[in-house]
DNA sequence: AGCACGCCGACT
DNA sequence: GTCGGCGTGCTC
């Protein structure tokens, strides 16, 4: 402790911590680091006995604890906040909105380069001579060890004497003084080095050049790279990558390294960035607007004035695109930020693209199939304001980035539910968490879709947001046709060929006559492909889940689709032992083997889970069908998303049904927007697209509403729903888990549980209900509803359902039950 | 969440 | 006897 004028000067910051704990942790630190710290610093602070963690700064102060003596940091890890103030407030506000810890916000938000865990390493103690006799058989294998690598890690201590816990013989050693033990964080980030070559200092000059060139006449190899590398020298001004000097002389690394080793070249490293968009803006100005956009884009202006989220509603390929870009041009003159949010950004390179072709280098990408240090330097380009990130084009987590002026956000396809994180903490939903965000920038914020939401037309109904619409295509191309096929009605009659009724297969076969490209949906969860015995009906389940396994073909293998659990296609019944085996159901991949039959002479293409892996797997699919190289691809959801594909003539929906009949209340409102979208990828040129929607219900509600594009009618009809069964958007819901691996106890608990509810808010609570899936990697589990109604404030609710929480965990026996919140649940 | 501590069954 | 199984409690 410091003293100061006689006055004791304590110096404490609150650090949040990334984990799952309500509190923060206070902290002591001198009066140097009380000079450089700052809010949304990251420091390394020990926790525990043994762990050293990385934490973030929350706040500075000169309160001393008063039950404990703080400890003291380890280190600073930062010399400038990474964080700033708006986001600390906007992280805060996701953790009480949505019942979780700040911790485990922070953890979602920051990269994960940022927040780097110490590893405990062994080293020899070389300041003691050591008798070998003295070292137990497993010492001495460690001992040993530290002869020929001077530091081990924990891990490979362990393998070393093949043992898990090796932390007693640790200890012992550390007594025997024959190890030290050392924490090390490590910076994972690491900048990425580009090698270049430049001609050694003393060969500079003309003359020396020639004497050199000269010098080398019996190493033609050798004086090629010399001559090339001049050429390059002279062509610009630009440093010369080692690479770029290897292709232009048509020579080796080999040669290359010659010529350094012997001090004709020079090499060097320039540190460069990951992140580079080599896209051409032409500089062109953008796309005149049609008078329907132009008319959208000045009530969207209007509507930004008075300060209001605004909903704007476009039809499929309307060119919503290009009021965006208006938009985001006039935020980025103004010299501020924009982030335009997009739900699973892997798909839709085409509109990247696009806004390359716009804003060329201003933009910034972000998204789950970035690498950490990719995200760290969006993340420090971002944070430094820095031209190259003016525009940030994300999922969900670029929202956590650090801006400092945010002018605009765009929420695009609001009204898809992949916005909505669901495991693990926080489980926030990204366009509600981004308006926020803006409101704390006082940004503008626009929500775009061709199908809002049920509670985002809510809102523009109740006045709360602005509205604007573009209701005609760009280009005035027609929507598609649309025509429901009763297969009900065609399997009775026999007349169905596999899963293609007569109709569809007939539109097909013309489609692929015209030369153009058809691509057909089959929405996968809940008719998966499974195997079955003939004899006894058996159908194999997943040893630790509550679901039946499903055949992939592909691995000739059954999985579980929860747990990953898989086996090798059995070739006897494991309950009855027939050989009588069968695969059922109906997947893409049962689709695509049908359509190859039917159609020998179409190229099929399948786009799903299974063939989209892998940083490319998307765009591999996408351009193939993108250049014609596929007649057919069949595919799920992610089919449906932003695709913009010039070819495609003819949709097919294999079954309608499976979407209608999903067990929950925001059902119809997606099968909906659903087919609403995939039938939007059907004849965006000219010609007119055909959609054809096989279902057993042709005289649902639904789906007459989308063959006559009635979103209003779907609206009313759904919001009437809604506010009979109390669902959103006109009451809010909580969704409580519960998690154990004994079922009684779980049973108990969630009783228990659901009990103290009801006594506190009477009949608005649910369950608890078992999930359709009610056993997953061997925990049990187990739901309750909360309906919350706009009346009552829902903080206060929220303040009550911990309050039962902390009651509930006090009771032994349930102390060990996870209880999970999922705050406006979907 | 980790991770120690502590108390019980099944093996070198 | 010890190893490691899991229940319990704590972390500034």
């Amino acid at each position: 402790m410091d003293t100061c004028g006689g006055i004791t000067m304590a110096n404490f910051i609150n650090v949040i911590l990334p984990i799952p704990l309500e509190k923060s942790f206070t902290y002591s630190i001198t009066e140097e680091e009380a000079a450089l710290l700052k809010p949304g610093m990251r420091v390394a602070v020990p926790f525990g006995k043994s762990k050293i963690y990385t934490g973030l700064v929350q706040g500075i102060h000169n309160n001393p604890p008063e039950v404990y003596e703080a400890k003291e940091i380890h280190e600073l890890l930062d010399e400038y906040p990474i964080v700033n103030e708006i986001q600390l407030k906007h992280w805060e506000w996701i953790a009480s909105y949505y019942m979780c810890t700040l911790g485990e916000v922070v953890r979602s938000a920051l990269p994960s380069a940022f927040l780097l865990e110490s590893e405990t390493l062994v080293l020899r103690n070389t300041e003691y001579e050591i008798d070998e006799n003295e070292l137990l058989d497993d010492e001495f294998l460690v001992f040993e060890a530290l002869q020929h690598q001077a530091i081990l890690k924990v891990q490979e201590v362990s393998s070393i004497i093949d043992r898990k816990n090796v932390l007693p013989i640790l200890q012992r050693l550390l007594e025997k003084k024959v190890i030290v033990l050392k924490e090390e964080v490590y910076d994972q980030y690491k900048p990425k080095l580009v090698r270049y070559v430049k001609l050694g200092a003393e060969h500079t000059s003309d003359e020396k050049l020639e004497e050199l060139l000269n010098s080398l006449t019996r190493a033609p190899k050798q004086s090629q790279v010399v001559l090339s590398l001049f050429q390059l020298q002279g062509k610009s001004q630009n440093p010369i990558k080692v690479s770029e000097l290897e292709k232009s002389s048509n020579s080796s690394k080999a040669v290359i390294k010659s010529l350094v080793d012997k001090g004709i070249l020079e090499e060097y490293f320039i540190k460069t960035d990951r992140v580079n968009y080599d896209g051409d803006p032409d500089n062109s100005d953008t796309k005149d607007l049609n008078e329907y956009q132009e008319i959208a884009l000045l009530d969207i202006k209007t509507s930004f004035k008075a300060n209001k989220v605004t909903l704007l509603k476009g039809v499929t390929s309307s060119g919503k695109t290009e009021v965006y870009v208006k938009l985001i041009e006039e935020c980025l003159e103004k010299g501020l930020q924009a982030l335009y949010l997009l739900p699973e950004i892997a798909l839709t390179t085409q509109l990247i693209g696009r806004l390359q072709e716009y804003f060329g280098e201003k933009i910034a990408i972000y998204h789950s199939k970035y690498n950490v240090q990719e995200r760290v330097e969006v993340w420090q380009n971002v944070l430094q304001a820095k031209p190259k990130a003016q525009l940030v084009i994300g999922a969900r987590s670029a929202m956590y980035l650090p801006f400092s002026k945010l002018g605009l956000v765009i929420v695009d396809e609001e009204h898809e539910s992949s916005f909505k994180q669901f495991d693990p903490a926080p489980r926030y939903h990204a366009r509600d968490a981004a308006i926020v965000l803006g409101h704390l920038h006082k940004a503008s914020i626009l929500l775009g879709s061709a199908t809002p939401s049920v509670e985002s037309y809510y809102n523009v109904q109740t006045g709360k947001y602005g509205y604007a619409e573009i209701t005609r295509r760009y280009g005035n191309v027609l929507m598609p046709e649309m025509e429901l096929v009763d297969i009900k009605e065609a399997s009775r009659k026999r007349k169905m060929k596999g899963h293609f009724s007569e109709r569809l297969f007939m539109e097909i076969e013309e489609t692929l006559k015209e030369g153009a490209q058809i691509i057909l949906f089959q929405n996968r969860r809940g008719f998966a492909p499974l195997m079955e015995c003939l004899t006894c009906g058996h159908t194999p389940q997943c040893p630790n889940c509550d679901v039946s396994l499903t055949y992939h073909q592909y691995r000739n293998q059954l999985r579980c689709h929860y747990c990953g659990h898989h086996t090798a296609l059995p070739e006897i019944c494991f309950a009855c032992g027939s050989p009588d085996l069968d695969t059922k159901g109906f997947g893409t991949e049962q689709i695509e083997k049908e359509v190859s039959a039917l159609f020998p002479e179409a190229k099929v293409g399948r786009m799903d889970l299974d063939t989209t892996r892998g940083k490319h797997g998307y765009e591999k699919i996408i351009t193939a069908f993108e250049q014609h190289e596929l007649d057919i691809l069949v595919g799920t959801q992610m089919i449906t998303k932003g695709l913009d594909f010039r070819n495609v003539n003819l949709v097919g929906v294999m079954n309608a049904d499976s979407l209608l009949n999903f067990p929950d209340y925001r059902a119809h409102e997606r099968t909906y927007q659903l087919l609403t979208q995939v039938s939007g990828r059907a004849g965006r040129t000219k010609k007119r697209g055909r959609v054809v929607i096989q279902t057993y219900n042709p005289y649902h509600q639904i789906l007459k509403q989308v063959t006559t594009s009635d979103y209003e009618g779907m609206y009313t009809e759904q919001l009437y729903e809604r506010e009979q069964f109390k669902y959103p958007p006109v009451n809010r819901i909580i969704k409580v888990t519960f998690k154990h691996k004994n079922y009684n106890v779980l049973n108990e608990a969630a009783d228990w549980f659901a009990g103290a509810l009801r006594t506190n808010f009477g009949g608005t609570v649910l369950g608890p209900e078992y999930p359709p899936v009610a056993r997953i990697r061997n925990q049990y589990l187990k739901h309750i509803v909360i309906k919350v109604q706009k009346v009552h404030s829902l903080a206060q609710t929220k303040a009550n359902i911990r309050r039962i929480e902390k009651s509930f965990k006090a009771v032994a026996m349930y102390r060990s039950v996870r209880v999970i919140y999922n705050v406006d649940h979907i």
